[in-house]
Parts: structure tokens; sequence; C-alpha cells
DNA sequence: ATTCCTGCAAAATTTTTGCATATCG
DNA sequence: CGATATGCAAAAATTTTGCAGGAAT
């Protein structure tokens, strides 16, 4: 089992995403959108610009904000807010929710089943009159315990 | 029928809610928390003191801000953040869901018992090993289609 | 009287912008 | 080549802080 959730992201076929929506396949975009996919992750632009300086020192934190918007722009990334006061971004842009720490300003996807039925019912058979629902986000505030320890889910008949 | 939802709020207990909470009543603090009451609203920092400023022309900025911390570190208010990237605050400390809107950065309180009662349970049977859950937000992002008009649920069976 | 709070101004942090240069298609 | 994107540094916007004086309990 990986510690981390690193994954190898095919760079002709990021290359192909951001031309298909009208994006400048830069070396800058293919740097940023990768290191963004790699790890599961909700990053800072600081932090994007952190993890990638080792290898690529001569992007800019602009860069990083201009290229993240542009592909919030496209619809390859959201941005996510929590009560901390950085925005921060996440590269996996089908409905889901976060795990949000109050203490640590961690985000932590959290995927079940059960709930996504549950939600996707709800809005399946729910209108707005004057409002056009694009997507929707539980996002679940609390405290981790013990950080060395994974969070999973326990449910109780 | 009311144009807006202005309440007004009795002083005295606010005073009284300040002090179980172990924060004095200064005459700032009931102005801004007042304020936060008297609108279903979730302004910013900037905007409480516009809204306070005609009447209480002395209050700075930085105590709207240490105010506002203080109240949510009491658990009196709640910070709100979304896609744009400006600190928001809510006096609802209930559990509660929010509309907003991508366009306008417009955030709607807006409930429904179907769906609160779903979540509740849902939450009652479900546990995170290692996360103590205090609480939930549902955010449902869209667009506005008709600044004029109101927006009410359409449940369809 | 003591503790906590306020206001000011300065600082820190985060995000955006203008423009000359470079790169992509 | 023409349109866009980058990098830099400066500016703007947002939030925090230190500290002297003031107010609340």
């Amino acid at each position: 089992m990986p510690k981390t959730n690193i994954k190898n992201i095919d760079l002709q076929s990021l290359k192909e995403r951001l031309a298909e929506h009208g994006l400048k396949a830069t070396s800058q975009r293919l740097i940023i959108y990768q290191e963004l996919l790699r790890r599961n992750d909700h990053p800072t632009a600081e932090i994007i610009l952190e993890r990638i300086r080792p290898h690529h020192p001569s992007v800019s934190l602009a860069t990083v904000y201009k290229t993240m918007e542009a592909l919030v722009a496209a619809g390859l990334a959201k941005k996510v807010k929590t009560g901390d006061d950085i925005l921060r971004f996440d590269a996996k842009t089908e409905t889901h929710n976060h795990i949000y720490c109050t203490n640590t300003n961690q985000i932590i996807d959290f995927e079940d089943a059960e709930l996504e039925n549950m939600l996707g019912r709800y809005f399946a058979q729910t209108r707005f009159s004057n409002f056009k629902v694009s997507d929707f986000q539980l996002q679940v505030n609390g405290e981790i315990m013990n950080k060395e320890k994974k969070i999973t889910l326990k449910q109780s008949k």
C-alpha cells in the first residue's frame, strides 16, 4: 500500500485536455496542472509554487495564480474555501465532499456512496425556481483526533 | 410582507449572551453583533463597517475583525467561505445550508426540512474513526437567473 | 483595580495588474 | 506571424499586530 497518493499523469493527455478547453499548453500550465493532479490535495497557490520550485525554479507566483484562474474558468479545477482565509485549489472537479479540520486547516476528500446517492436523489427531485444549480458540496467540519491515524468511516445501523 | 428581513434585537439579551461566553459587553461588540443579527446576511468585515459607520463612525475596521474573531471563537458566529476570496460572517450558528451564486457572489440561506432530516439521519448513523464532527454544511453552487425574483424550492416527486 | 478591549497606524499576507518579452499554434 | 502567456515588480486588497489609552466587571 503506497504511503502517498501520487499518480503519474501522461503529459500528452494533459496537453489535449488543455487544448479542448481553448488553453495553450504552455510548459508552466502543464507543470502546474500536473502537480495539482499528482496528489489528491487542496493546495494554495503558494504551496503549488513550493512544490514545483525545486524542479522548475523560474515559475512565478503570478503565473500560478493566473494558471489556476484559467483552469478554474475552463472547469478543470475548482476553488475550495474553508474557515481559514486562504484560497485553495482542487483538481477533482466531480461533485464530492470535504472533511475540514478546524485545528489544522487540513482538507480531506471524503467519499461515501450512500451519501452521494442520497444527495443525488435529492437534487434530482429538487429545483430552485430562479437558480440554476451547477454543483453542490458538503463540508464536514470538526477536529482530527490523532494526526498519525487515518480517518475512516464507521456506519452504525 | 416585509421587503427585508430586519429584526430588532433586545440589547439586554445580547449583553447576557456575551457575558455567558466570557466576553465583555462593550458598545462596539453590541453594535457589531446586533448588526450581524439584524439581517440574515453574510457580510464581510468591510460591509459590517459600512453598515454601522453612519451611526457609529468611530468604530474601526480592526475592531470589526477582532470582534468577529471573538464571536466566532465563542461560537456566536461562523465564518463562511465560498469561491470568492473574501471572508464573510454568519450569525446563524445552527447547521444550515447555503446557496451561493458564482456570478454575484451572493450567499443565501436555504432551509428545507426534508434535506435537514436526511442529513441529520445520515450523521446520526455515521461516524469517522479519527475525526470529531462539529457541524456540516451543504453549499449549493450555481447562478441566479433573474436578480429581481426570489429563489424558491420546487419539489417534484 | 484589574483585566480586557479599542483605535490607530504600521506590517504582514494574499491576490491582482501592467507591461516588456517570450512562447504557442 | 498573431494571439496569448509569462515574469517581474509594483500595486491593491485583505487581514493581523503592537501598543497606548479607555472601558467594563
